[in-house]
DNA sequence: ACTTTATTTAGATGATTATCTAAATATCTA
DNA sequence: TAGATATTTAGATAATCATCTAAATAAAGT
């Protein structure tokens, strides 16, 4: 959990998760929308994994990332918890 | 919104809002409930609040911290922004 | 006014992080 | 196997961050 909230406190990362939500890119396709080093896009890629937002998988010379839901959806339902009637201590 | 994910990406500010979700509580009550000092977590609820997910006034001598749904609401939206079909570009 | 209690602000320190360049690895093609 | 392309790993550096102790501010009680 801290992984994740980690990894999406950075714009740079949450802007390559909203890229990957629109198609599965290869890492050089990715590091072509910004203007920092390949190597710092690499190395975001890999924080983003490491959290379990993203997957990868090779296909040839490229590496191609593609958006995981499963943790967004586990951290959307942290905000879901987060959002029951304030004060709720579960009685009843 | 970078300042949101920065604030809830501290396990112990995350621990916070969990307290907070149950009741409001002045700065001791949330320090006493810590093993860190009290000018670290005065640092922690500065972040919060910065972020605007807790409010803060002040009751006598003690200072009465509040959570504040309205970002934690903005950022489950965030969320549910990344939920839609996958590769939804908004074709029909 | 002085003391106590509650809290924050200041200033310092060690750890983590974002970034870079250079070098290594992996795959493909000629 | 040599060369080109795609990507990562290594190592360095500057910036940010979590934490601490000591000092300052604020309110209340005596």
């Amino acid at each position: 959990m801290n992984d994740t909230f980690k990894a999406l406190a950075d714009p740079t990362r949450r802007q390559i998760i909203q890229l990957l939500k629109e198609r599965d890119l290869t890492a050089g396709e990715i590091a072509d929308r910004f203007s920092i080093s390949k190597p710092s896009i690499s190395h975001h890629l890999s924080t983003l994994k490491n959290a379990g937002l993203i997957d990868d998988t090779r296909q040839g010379q490229n590496i191609i990332y593609s958006l995981n839901m499963t943790v967004i959806q586990e951290t959307l339902g942290w905000f879901l918890g987060m959002m029951g009637t304030k004060g709720d201590d579960s009685r009843v």
